[in-house]
DNA sequence: AATAATTTTAGAATGATTCTAATGATTGGT
DNA sequence: ACCAATCATTAGAATCATTCTAAAATTATT
C-alpha cells in the first residue's frame, strides 16, 4: 500500500462518510498538497477493485465512497442528502426467495428528510406520494 | 403530453426495460427521426420529476429508466447485466424498524449471473466474496 | 547499483448531462 | 380568428465526472 492508498483508504472510513472524489482530494491535500486529481482516482478504483472500499451511486450525483462494513442508508428525495441506517440483516430472506447464494445487497430507502420537510410546508404532499410507489 | 413524452413513456414501459438515454435515443428516433437527444432528456427529466418513471444509477454507467411498477433487481457484479426480480414486499418491516413512514425502497442484489459464471470457472473465487460483504 | 514493476503526474480525451438562446407549436382569452 | 402567453423543441456550446496516455518519479527485486 502506498502513502496515497492507505491515506485515501483511512479517509473514506471516517464516519463523515460518502464523500465524493472531489472531496477525499481536497482531504488529502491538505495533508500531500501536491497529489493529483488522478491519483485519487486510480486509488479509489484499486481499493474498490480489490472490495477494499464500496461505491454508491446515485441518479445524477457524482459516485461516492463508503466503508465496507455492512449497513443500509436512507436517502432524502428532496435534496439527496445520504444518512447511514442499520436495517436487520437481509441476507437470509432474500437468499430464500433467491433460491441461491449472492454476493451483497443494496437496500435505500427514500423518504423527506426534517430540514426538507420543514422548507417545503408540512402540509405539502410530496411529489404525489403514494405508499406503494415504486 | 406531448407526442414525444407519450410515445417515451411508452417505451420505458416495455419489458427489455432499464434502458439508457441513448437506447430510448434510437428506438425512439425510428418514429421521429428528426428528434434531437436533448428533447429526450428534456422529457426523462420531467417524467422522473412527475413520478411516472424511475431512474437507476449504477456505479460508472450511465443512468437508465425503469417502470414505476414496485420491482427489484439482480445486478451481475462482474457484467452489470440486470434483471427484474419479484422479492417479497419489505415496506412493513421497514416501516417498522424506520419508525415511520417513507416514499419508497429501492433494493439490488448482486450476485455472477450465469454468464459470468462460466466464462470465469466455476471453480474461482470471485472477487475475495464473503457472505457478509457491503 | 541496475533493472524491472508500479505509481504518480499533467493534460488531453471521452462520455453523460445540462444549459442557453432561438425557434416553433399549443392554448386561452377576447 | 387573432394575439399574447406559455410550453416544447432544437442546435450547439458548456460543464462535469471520469478515463486514458505517455512521460517522469518512486519503489521493489536481483
Amino acid at each position: 500500500m502506498t502513502k496515497y492508498e492507505k491515506r485515501i483508504y483511512e479517509i473514506v472510513n471516517q464516519s463523515s462518510s460518502h464523500m465524493t472524489v472531489e472531496q477525499i482530494y481536497h482531504i488529502l491535500k491538505a495533508d500531500f498538497p501536491s497529489v493529483v486529481l488522478a491519483t485519487v482516482y486510480n486509488n479509489l478504483n484499486k481499493l474498490y477493485r480489490n472490495r477494499l472500499i464500496n461505491k454508491i451511486s446515485m441518479e445524477g450525483m457524482p459516485d461516492r465512497y463508503d466503508r465496507i462494513v455492512k449497513h443500509d442508508h436512507i436517502v432524502c428525495q428532496n435534496c439527496g442528502k445520504l444518512t447511514d441506517i442499520q436495517f436487520e440483516d437481509l441476507t437470509e430472506t432474500l437468499k430464500k426467495q433467491f433460491g441461491a447464494d449472492f454476493l451483497s445487497y443494496d437496500l435505500k430507502v427514500f423518504y423527506v428528510c426534517p430540514d426538507c420537510r420543514k422548507k417545503l410546508g408540512a402540509d405539502k404532499n410530496i411529489h404525489g406520494y403514494t405508499n406503494s410507489m415504486y
